[in-house]
DNA sequence: ATTATAAAACTAACGGTATTAGTTTTGTGT
DNA sequence: ACACAAAACTAATACCGTTAGTTTTATAAT
């Protein structure tokens, strides 16, 4: 019984790396427990349980996600800093998928913790957006598209859903650039108005 | 020991009503064999395993889904067609929430049928988009646009994220408009050149 | 009607999972 | 040196999927 000092920093680490490599569903207490060479039962001391664990992978991942898209607008803005943001999501979904999944379907609040993050990343969105002068709804609308778009690319590439033989690389820059076309035509129309 | 007429097709029907009730991760063959009064273990004679069951549901929710579609834009093309086909596919989405779920993520083939079904659906799209004159390259990004919009939108919905006090409805009108309307730009860009 | 057969249900058992309770070890601060 | 709390452990429970082997039942052939 050597102690391996174990913590919750640790384990979700170790989680992470399961669910990246081997996927989200490989992620068991079992086989986290086998690769931190401790016996399951021990993970207790640290964890509340495997959903609560899964939640908190959520919570690392959402904080993950929102640095690397801070740090992608860094010193741009408008179409620049969108398009930034856009790719560095994408980013962030490939070299992370297993996380990405449970980021997008937390089992359980966090204290206020999860939505604080999610909503941080919204408040982000919404600052890259500003520079488009959009009244409050179609605001809305638009942050929800691009949400939509962002998650629905990233995860049907996942899944293998685009199997046609072109590059899903120039498919993702057609969708980015059209999306941005799409938001200036709006205000073009407000205008005629 | 009352024989209770089980087969393949009303043990998938009574999965999707799991699926789509209490979600899909309630489907397991323990519950399934409950609620079809049974023991567990019968449920071997009409199929492989969960994961195999699992298959047969998301065949028989491509199925369902494209049926659907079709019916949707009949008598429509272009605009009207386009838009009837959104409306229907998150209308699915929301009619069978953890139908859905699976529809995405079958966990095995089935003889091929599942590519051919999930072909199906791309042909439909393929379908409605022709009217619109787009060159190979342009169909093609444009496809795997709607498809990740259509998915992302019902996915987001689905797992809660649209929190915002705004109509999603709204928002999906919205979007859709724009999207159909940034179809039109790609021609009048190529019309310029 | 009787019976043979195959399908469809069953029971029993195994290995894997999460989780709880109770025990032992170990590191640390007094 | 020792007390104590934290961190590991073992043992046990309850569920899950799955397999093997058994019994029942419907049906088709005689």
């Amino acid at each position: 019984m050597v102690r391996v000092g174990l913590d919750l920093n640790k384990i979700i680490q170790t989680a992470v790396e399961i669910a990246d490599n081997e996927g989200l569903e490989a992620v068991t207490l079992a086989s986290l427990a086998r690769k931190l060479s401790v016996k399951s039962p021990s993970l207790f001391n640290h964890i509340k349980g495997l959903a609560s664990l899964k939640s908190e992978m959520s919570l690392y991942g959402l904080r993950l996600l929102l640095e690397k898209l801070k740090i992608s607008i860094e010193g741009k803005e408008q179409d620049e800093a969108l398009s930034a943001m856009a790719y560095a999501y994408v980013e962030f979904t490939r070299e992370h998928p297993g996380l990405y999944e449970i980021t997008i379907q937390a089992p359980e609040e966090i204290d206020g913790e999860l939505k604080k993050a999610s909503d941080e990343i919204v408040e982000l969105i919404i600052h890259v957006l500003k520079d488009y002068n959009l009244d409050h709804n179609n605001m809305i609308h638009t942050i929800r598209g691009l949400r939509s778009l962002l998650h629905g690319f990233s995860s049907l590439e996942q899944s293998g859903a685009f199997a046609m033989s072109i590059s899903v690389e120039e498919s993702f820059e057609f969708l980015i650039k059209n999306f941005i076309k799409s938001i200036h035509q709006i205000n073009k129309e407000s205008n005629i108005k």
